[in-house]
DNA sequence: CTTTCTGTGGCATCCAGTGCCAGAATAGGG
DNA sequence: CCCTATTCTGGCACTGGATGCCACAGAAAG
């Protein structure tokens, strides 16, 4: 139907569209992978050669949005952070650039548990991409190192999937709104994570001192404690 | 053979521990569902009514786990943050109590992209508890509050993953090793977790400071601009 | 002993996924 | 232009996970 015969291959997005059509329509599990043949006119047997799988289909768009974001991040001599929030934000705009597809997935997943790991699959992708590329581009403390890539990984992945969350539960609001919660987010992080995260390339010069005290402590006391601790660090 | 029909049901646990060396000794895939049976003494049938799928089988007992988990956090009246940081420990408690079935699992899951989804599924889980659990459980501006508790269940999660996996890895080193680095990576996460996170219930009596200062400021310089700060802050 | 309820096993069926092979389309070399 | 090599595609058969249906066993309740 959808596939006339004209000779050349069908485009990867035609049969995804098609598939979201029925997927949404008839349910995930009802619809077969016959169906979808016989509704894209590309055989069974070369859907599965394509795609991989039934989920893999829903997920295409994706995989390669993923393989984009890994490109661009491996290109990135930057600042390792603030490479790490542009990709975030390459993230994203990746989903809001193309509704028509992520939009019903959205849906598609949040209603069935199969497709709701996949899609935690894939963002946990994304941590370990970003997790490896933090880990790789800075010093400190050989164990620490990766224990701190990690976290400002999950951080950064779980401030980007709430904004994303946002919108995906109401497409309809202003673009302009989204993009504001998600420089909000990035902010947040970047407060928890900068103290904690150092470039390679840039040798830190910057020194961080972190102080847990009693409210009542009276700063006179705070104040001597501060000035024995830093003359300690820089004793040694 | 492993279930001799002697009338009673045959342990869960049993199962499982037939299934997982099964699974090592031929591989995953090649591995059989009617296999399992036959191993077992458990009809097919009963296999997919019990588990529900074959890597349900695999993954029951960290299902337990789970369960045994959010009830413990149902269970805690006490500081939010430290609740979750003991629900961790309980987490990798059950690693740890488990080698038997959580090392070959490990192995396996390594091995086997699909059983690796699986896997990052269930920490997903664990994330969204503790997310849950950190959201309700505490005060602060309306949108920031979800937020927050995200990134501090997301953080958490992945020091947690980066112990555990450390384990993993060689389960033969000495586990107060493992616990002491716990303790490291949980110190971690608190010191970035901490500034964002205020319980409801125990209003902070703790501050945090957190000062990012050039290494070559002279103590003195350091002192008074601490000082000043603090004056500051407890002024307003 | 009969009834009811729950768990179990056997059977048939559906369908995702894969290996195999034949044919079409495309590219390249003469 | 034709012939050939390569690649992509589709049809076919088959394995095996997963589910619905039904019959039966055992335990609890009457």
């Amino acid at each position: 139907m959808a596939g006339e015969r004209t000779g050349g291959r069908v485009a990867t997005r035609e049969v995804v569209l098609a598939s979201v059509r029925l997927f949404t329509e008839d349910g995930f599990d009802a619809t077969t992978m016959e169906g979808i043949a016989a509704a894209t006119g590309v055989s069974r047997r070369s859907l599965f050669r394509r795609f991989g799988s039934k989920e893999d289909i829903l997920f295409a768009e994706h995989d390669e949005l993923f393989s984009t974001v890994v490109r661009y991040l491996d290109a990135s001599p930057d600042d390792p952070l603030s490479s790490v929030f542009a990709a975030a934000r390459l993230v994203l705009q990746g989903y809001l650039g193309d509704p028509e597809i992520t939009v019903p997935r959205y849906r598609l997943v949040r209603a069935h548990p199969r497709l709701r790991d996949r899609e935690v699959a894939m963002t946990a992708r994304y941590q370990a991409a970003f997790s490896r590329y933090l880990a790789d581009r800075q010093d400190g403390g050989g164990e620490e190192r990766s224990l701190a890539a990690g976290v400002a990984a999950a951080s950064l992945i779980s401030a980007h999937n709430h904004v994303l969350r946002g919108w995906l539960r109401s497409p309809e609001q202003d673009r302009r709104e989204v993009w504001a919660s998600f420089d909000a987010a990035m902010e947040f992080v970047r407060r928890a994570a900068e103290p904690v995260l150092r470039p390679a390339d840039r040798p830190s010069r910057d020194r961080v001192l972190v102080a847990v005290y009693p409210g009542d402590l009276g700063r006179d006391e705070l104040i001597r404690r501060v000035t024995a601790a830093v003359e300690e660090s820089e004793g040694a």
